[in-house]
DNA sequence: CAAATACAAGACGGCACGTCTTGTATTTAT
DNA sequence: ATAAATACAAGACGTGCCGTCTTGTATTTG
């Protein structure tokens, strides 16, 4: 399968994952250099440059390897509790190292068009995508509205999120946690109750069944 | 009322920030330097540094200095129309060169602590209190229950803005304004709902068995 | 005139950039 | 076994920007 010549060496990547992760952590984002990252890893600096593009690069892939997978959504097969779950995870997941992490590769994002391609589609987009296909399932039960515009409700937590990182704007704790749940499910429980509404008057009144259904 | 000495160039200070403004325009911010600014300002490198800490605050400074004075909110005395009016405004106020400027920003923000202080004090916070004040008015009107958590509703706007800008999750056009406005409505609308419930709930006892509470 | 401040011009060492060169190590195919 | 192909080490190289410093000139107030 592989052809011919040496093969990646899997010890000289992990040490070079590390090393970025390490001098993060001591110094700093902004004090991470792609030199640095050689010599930290004790590796070559060509070497570095032939697997990554730039230290941006490097960091996203170290954080990916550390989450390993991504985290499915939690499917219990009720709204209310999935979203409450998903929502307290990914805000306690974007704490501490991983927050001194996230907002640098947003910014890199920001100042490398190259990158911030790799960050969208890798990263970004792959954490909206898992939320919304939460919600689909439970639009497909019949907890939402077939109208909902489940990207946005993506977009508004997300994007609080990522404001609370980028701003300093609160606290990322459970209570913010919380407080989006509801004001999601809220949006989300209006857009159920307009579809009832209209399946409802073609087929005469259901008196305003007003209530998202628990299990 | 000044001391003595030189005064301060008020032409200098124009060159500079408009060199910024062209070298972001014509190679982008990340080709930005503070030699660069010199150069392309035809002023001495020490003159720059000796206003100016970084090229951050540079363009921070053009950017304010373009928009002269904070615009405030719009004030016609109706929630949902000054809502729609300030998003739209906000929205397509965050496009073309701003959006330019503003990203690069906020990037430099997350990389330059310093810089960040400014960015969240001068700019961020100001912006958000211009629209919390604009909330506040319409509960001082009665339109909003008093229990909302009108900061958090602007998180939301705000949160969501800027993912746009920083993530490029979709366009940020006046569809986009007014779908956040009408989740924003409901949401105030909710929160206006349950005020007017909980002053009736003096007479009925509440049956619904798990309910949200705002807190 | 003296003191104080602003500005111009440029030198300076340091550092990271990204590329290139040279040599060695390890694998597959013939 | 030999050749081809690839990975890695070590480091030189020119370039550009960093932030500071030096020297000299211009402009204002007291």
């Amino acid at each position: 399968m592989s052809g011919p010549g040496r093969p990646r060496s899997e010890t000289v990547r992990h040490a070079v994952l590390l090393a970025a992760l390490e001098i993060v952590e001591q110094s700093g984002y902004p004090a991470l250099t792609m030199e640095g990252i050689a010599r930290h890893a004790a590796v070559s600096k060509q070497t570095v440059y032939r697997w990554w593009p730039s230290k941006a690069a490097v960091v996203l892939e170290a954080l990916n390897d550390g989450a390993a997978k991504l985290a499915p959504a939690p499917d219990a097969g009720d709204l209310a509790n999935d979203l409450r779950a998903f929502l307290r995870r990914s805000v306690l997941g974007a704490r501490g190292r991983n927050a001194r992490l996230l907002v640098a590769l947003m910014a890199e994002a920001q100042l490398d068009h190259g990158f911030a391609r790799s960050f969208q589609n890798e990263f970004l987009a792959r954490r909206r995508a898992v939320m919304v296909e939460l919600l689909r399932r439970a639009r497909d039960r019949g907890e939402i509205g077939a109208d909902a515009n489940l990207e946005l409700i993506a977009e508004l937590f997300f994007g609080a999120l990522w404001y609370r990182l980028l701003a300093a704007s609160g606290p990322l704790d459970r209570t913010f946690a919380d407080e989006m749940t509801d004001a999601l499910l809220q949006l989300l429980d209006h857009a159920n109750r307009s579809a009832l509404r209209e399946r409802a008057a073609a087929a005469s009144a259901t008196p305003a069944g007003r209530r998202r259904q628990r299990r």
